[in-house]
DNA sequence: GTCTATATCCTGATAGAC
DNA sequence: GTCTATCAGGATATAGAC
């Protein structure tokens, strides 16, 4: 499926993810990606057969890139506290630089997701999707090395991890009604962020000294 | 805004509501609402103007009754970790009994969230919005109190418990083919989360015995 | 490969009779 | 209040000339 392109296809593509990311699935007009594009509609259906194809091909993209930029975080005898750093880091400097792409892939999943599981299962099958399954490991010998204490589900920290860095890009269109003077955009916001996740999950709230 | 129907109207807002969670706002036809509720399009139009004002109602009464559902959890007097634990609670059994509801104030947002927006907005401004502000205040009641440590910033930790909370729901489409050995519609499982989360959270992770 | 013009379809909304 | 028939607009996709 992965096919190198020309460079006009290329282009096209590129132009597409912005507006896709922009407008989603709906939102998106063929018109709008050709005149961004400086093309005409036919042209668009010339080279992807439909609005469909091309989507799919860019959400295919979009979900590759993003594995591959977190896959970074596992290095071999790194301590699990700097691997779940490194991690929560790669996962908002991505999202930072690709705001909408949570919404994106939600969006698609609250459709049905019959595109966005078939892209998701391809994955699987021909890269093995290594990345959760590589935060699993890293999680399985920092328990045993005696790093973090035992847990019943590792898969379930991931849920944690991932929830807490996905949700603030998911919820930031309406955080600011809700909390109207705090500044959601700061970068300093998005680096206390990244702090505080970490120290919340790793470290625990509780204050151990005085209720032992 | 909120005022009392008729059964008819009534009726029509439940099937338009199981309409709408399951098709969003641009999946749903006026006229599967209209058929589901036994009705014509006329009609509907007749009823409620247009379709984003039957869409607005809905949104509202969806909001209110999970922000009603989650108050529940702040009792004065009662510890953080009781709290924290209510609110795991509340939240995963309010979810499980609408399990479209995170898909859809998703979906909505990443299609530009403006009836979302002026929704959130209109509640904050109606009733103040008491929910999210009484789980900040109870957290810094606790912290004053001694039960947990201080934080940098509350508005964080919040983030980060409720996208724990949500992320699941949104994911779960895709979370089978990536962990095919787990069961996540299992009661058990949610239990299992519920627990985890807080024990997470609240306790970290951490060995604090081997790594003082 | 490129463009114009158009086919085809679908949807929200309404007019108007009963 | 209820229904049928229809309008008006907008979208994807394609036919066909160059």
């Amino acid at each position: 499926m992965i096919k190198s392109l020309g460079q006009k296809e290329d282009h096209i593509l590129q132009i597409a993810m912005q507006v896709f990311l922009e407008k989603g699935w709906h939102g998106t007009r063929m018109q709008e990606i050709a005149d961004r594009a400086g093309i005409n509609k036919a042209m668009l259906h010339y080279y992807f057969r439909s609005k469909e194809r091309l989507y799919t091909t860019i959400l295919e993209k979009l979900f590759i890139r993003f594995m591959n930029s977190l896959a970074d975080s596992f290095k071999p005898g790194q301590d699990f506290a700097t691997t779940l750093r490194t991690f929560l880091d790669r996962f908002h400097d991505h999202l930072l630089q690709n705001p909408n792409l949570p919404l994106f892939i939600v969006r698609e999943l609250s459709e049905g997701g019959k595109i966005v599981k078939r892209v998701v299962e391809q994955v699987v099958n021909q890269q093995g999707l290594r990345t959760p399954q590589m935060m699993i490991n890293e999680f399985k010998h920092a328990q045993k090395r005696g790093e973090i204490i035992p847990i019943e589900e590792p898969v379930q920290f991931l849920l944690t991890v991932i929830g807490a860095c996905v949700y603030f890009f998911l919820a930031k269109p309406i955080l600011n009604p809700v909390f109207p003077e705090i500044d959601f955009d700061s970068p300093q916001f998005i680096e206390q962020r990244k702090k505080l996740i970490f120290e919340h999950l790793y470290l625990g709230i509780k204050n151990r000294e005085k209720n032992p």
